[in-house]
DNA sequence: AAGCGTCGTTCTGTCGACAGATTTGACGAA
DNA sequence: TTCGTCAAATCTGTCGACAGAACGACGCTT
């Protein structure tokens, strides 16, 4: 079964396969993608592609140029911060619209994320702390009760994923992040919404910290 | 000279119409949009109306149906309320980031706007006075220094313009909502942070209240 | 060797067409 | 009348084609 489920349009395909090349970083920063060579790649008509290309493009992937070509977008350091400033502030929000609607059972799921991902640092699991963090912050999405926060929030780390590639993606978590998933959850716990905004501002903001010195690590060694 | 640039596509000048279009009240929610129908209407092909359709859908405007079909996205106060939310908080960060980079020039002309929304207020002329609540933010905007934080709220503002022409537009700024700008431009006079994001906060939030007080007052008179 | 115009190539924007799927509406049965 | 059925009408997803614009390489001029 080559195609468990052709649901997907062409259309569709397309765009996630090239959505994942460029979240791996198989595609670089001011590559050209036009949509003959995409509709070749692909084995369809350009109507697909093109279309592909329209998304990724409202999605900040790639962008247009006056001529209407279409290239990777850059990777500017810069830039990540600044979607980090936003993306702290929107996560930061939705712990405060979640803080006093989890119920018993969220906040225990969430206790168990943050204790696999205390688990995973300790053992160097990289992917599994990932995993745990990720769970974590599902939990609060699906429980803050904002859909355009939630979809915002899908967009931006969309965005965010790219420089991700850049570095290692080894030490996304540590001692200190598991500390400030516990200080979140305490928050919540205690049904305090600005406590719980302002630990998961803090922890976002870390984060992007910790990841932007990385990438400035990362370039000065490759000039 | 009857198209003074044509420097636009058709599929823009299809998109830019049928946005009005949504944004004037003259497409209805849950009003089908097809693309032939579309097409015959801007004496296209379906390709530009397809991309029009494609962006506005991405945007929020239109919905599509499992089917694949596209219609009015529904125009529910709830929805609205959470988009409030989370453009509280967005602008609020603006203001946050904007009280250490404004420049005299900057908080000036802020300045000059609430004073014009002030005289405007005073005598009844609505439009005058949205023109410089305009202005106001729009400062704010260009000099938040983050480019991600101003293109999504534009397009939470996009989102939100459909609600408004629900109700007379008469009534968006009152005594009270000059007093409001007045309070975020001393904040942002004093260069503090921290109170001009609150009062940012507390002024989209009223601003909000009274919006959605106004529709759900029509939706009672006509049920 | 740098600058510049030219020609072929490639690409985008747009068009019309077709197949498959869905929706509509008429028609007949209960 | 209400419901189910079936055929006509419509729509979407996709395809291939064409014109005009942009790009790139080449050779010519200075």
């Amino acid at each position: 079964m080559p195609e468990p489920a052709s649901k997907l349009s062409l259309a569709d395909e397309a765009y996630r396969e090239i959505r994942d090349a460029l979240l791996s970083g198989a595609l670089e920063p001011g590559q050209r993608l036009s949509e003959p060579e995409l509709a070749l790649r692909f084995n369809t008509s350009r109507s697909p592609a093109r279309e592909a290309l329209l998304r990724l493009e409202h999605e900040g992937f790639v962008e247009r140029l006056p001529s209407g070509r279409v290239r990777v977008a850059a990777l500017d350091v810069g830039y990540l911060e600044q979607l980090y400033v936003v993306r702290a502030n929107l996560e930061g929000l939705a712990a405060r619209l979640a803080a006093p609607l989890l119920r018993t059972v969220d906040l225990d799921a969430m206790t168990r994320s943050v204790d696999d991902m205390d688990s995973a640092v300790k053992n160097d699991d990289a992917s599994g702390a990932i995993a745990a963090g990720q769970q974590f912050h599902d939990v609060l999405m699906r429980e803050c009760g904002n859909e355009p926060l939630v979809s915002l929030l899908a967009a931006l780390k969309g965005r965010i994923g790219r420089f991700r590639a850049l570095v290692a993606s080894l030490g996304d978590y540590d001692a200190d992040r598991v500390l400030e998933h516990r200080r979140i959850l305490e928050a919540l716990f205690a049904r305090d919404p600005d406590r719980a905004q302002a630990e998961m501002i803090g922890h976002v903001s870390r984060s992007a910290t910790v990841l932007v010195r990385r990438l400035r690590e990362r370039a000065a060694d490759t000039p």
